[in-house]
DNA sequence: CGTATGACGTGCA
DNA sequence: GTGCACGCCATAC
């Protein structure tokens, strides 16, 4: 079930230009929720589309957080573009 | 709306 | 700097 907020979570995730990385409270405050970055977690976690670059997607803390494909390739993958 | 969960954030010891 | 507890919102059951 999509909701829009969920659907606006997907876009602004996938939105985010290469080399960039957003917080999961900025990404929830793109979706018109500054406030559900706890929703955005779950929504990408329940979310497996490889066209969202949720490895794009970090914790406010400078740490990666999780990945449905294992934090370890994501944080290889924001090394390999430069964004770490 | 009730309960439970989560890839979070902030505050405080 | 590290660790623990509370809060916050959306989704699932």
């Amino acid at each position: 079930m999509e909701t829009r907020f969920t659907k606006n979570v997907l876009s602004v995730v996938e939105r985010i230009p290469s080399g960039q990385t957003l917080t999961y409270k900025e990404v929830a405050r793109r979706a018109g929720n500054s406030g559900a970055y706890r929703a955005v977690g779950n929504i990408l976690h329940g979310n497996h589309d490889p066209k969202i670059p949720c490895h794009r997607v970090i914790r406010s803390d400078g740490k990666t957080g999780g990945y449905n494909q294992g934090k370890k390739e994501k944080i290889k993958k924001l090394k390999s573009e430069n964004a770490i």
